[in-house]
DNA sequence: CTTACGGCCTGGGTGC
DNA sequence: TGCACCCAGGCCGTAA
């Protein structure tokens, strides 16, 4: 599943190889998950890559008009930004038009160096939009600082009177961007957070702690390549191995490194949770309340 | 307004 | 060999 450290690998290795590259043409198979498919076709052929980045979980690939740097007055929109989530399965990748198609392929961007830009995505839960220049802004508004470089101060005044669970505030992206249910847990675990403590219980300290934690994390998986669990490769299609330092994510009913505790598994808005019940406690009160534990209907 | 939750999209893996 | 079921991330509608 690519979060915010695969998503950061694979920009890495587009930027080998994409900027300075011409787009020439596009072919699009399946389109249900592109906002506005024949926009592809019609306002990317001719346009220059000058860079691709990444916008928490989006990659961003901007575009500059046909004749490169003196863009006409009058021209409104002269960069284009494509954006590209992964979804779950979603992959990006410089491949030559002589190698086979893996299954699942459905946008090809014909590159002027005679390789292709091709994108595979089996569930196709991923998304691709194209932005211009200025909608940019309005985009990336609807999203929190970077999980990367999110300051400890804002980091804290994303939780501060927040009575939502600590987990489910850390996947919305409006609180934070880039972070995802796996480097969620690992950073809580790390932080002896409990995934349902809820936000405003959390102390100053410990709100410290995770942001520490979440830094540590996000960059020990950047420097490995993210984490690949059951699919994800890079832009060259290797395997990262943040997977194998992977403290609780996958880990259920094993022992935690730390204490010896047995590693559980529970649904935390609405995603798995893993964590170590005896160094990441249970909130007290309030369970109580909330305990939408029970299953809804009769489950016989 | 904030939060919780179910449902939906899709298809590979798993277990019976 | 078949097949029901689970699960994943994001988003949306609905309810409290």
């Amino acid at each position: 599943m690519p979060e915010l450290p695969e998503v950061e690998t694979v920009v890495r290795g587009l930027r080998a190889t994409l900027p300075g590259r011409r787009i020439l043409a596009v072919r699009l198979g399946k389109t249900d998950f592109i906002d506005d498919p024949a926009a592809l076709g019609e306002r990317l052929p001719g346009r220059r890559i000058v860079a691709v980045e990444r916008i928490g979980k989006f990659i961003r690939v901007e575009l500059a008009p046909e004749n490169g740097s003196a863009h006409p007055a009058g021209q409104p929109e002269a960069r284009l930004h494509l954006l590209v989530h992964l979804g779950m399965t979603g992959r990006l990748a410089v491949r030559s038009p002589q190698e086979p198609v893996a299954p699942h392929t459905h946008g090809f961007f014909q590159l002027d160096d005679g390789q292709e830009l091709r994108y595979t995505d089996i569930r196709r839960f991923g998304r691709i939009l194209l932005v211009s220049a200025s909608g940019l802004p309005e985009f990336q508004s609807r999203l929190g600082q970077d999980a990367l470089f999110i300051s400890a101060r804002e980091f804290r005044r994303q939780l501060v009177g927040r009575r939502a669970r600590i987990k489910a505030l850390l996947l919305d992206q409006k609180s934070l961007r880039g972070m995802g249910n796996i480097y969620a847990d690992e950073s809580l675990w790390r932080a002896r957070i409990h995934p349902e403590r809820l936000a405003e219980r959390l102390s100053t300290e410990e709100i410290a702690r995770l942001h520490q934690a979440i830094r540590q994390v996000l960059r020990a998986a950047i420097k490995l390549g993210g984490s690949s669990i059951s699919d994800f490769l890079d832009a060259e299609g290797k395997p990262g191995s943040y997977q194998m330092r992977h403290r609780v994510y996958g880990r259920e009913g094993r022992k935690c490194f730390r204490c010896g505790g047995i590693i559980r598994r529970i649904i935390v808005a609405g995603r798995s949770s893993h964590f170590c019940p005896r160094c990441q406690r249970a909130p007290r009160s309030g369970r109580a309340r909330t305990r939408g534990a029970r299953p809804r209907g009769a489950r016989k």
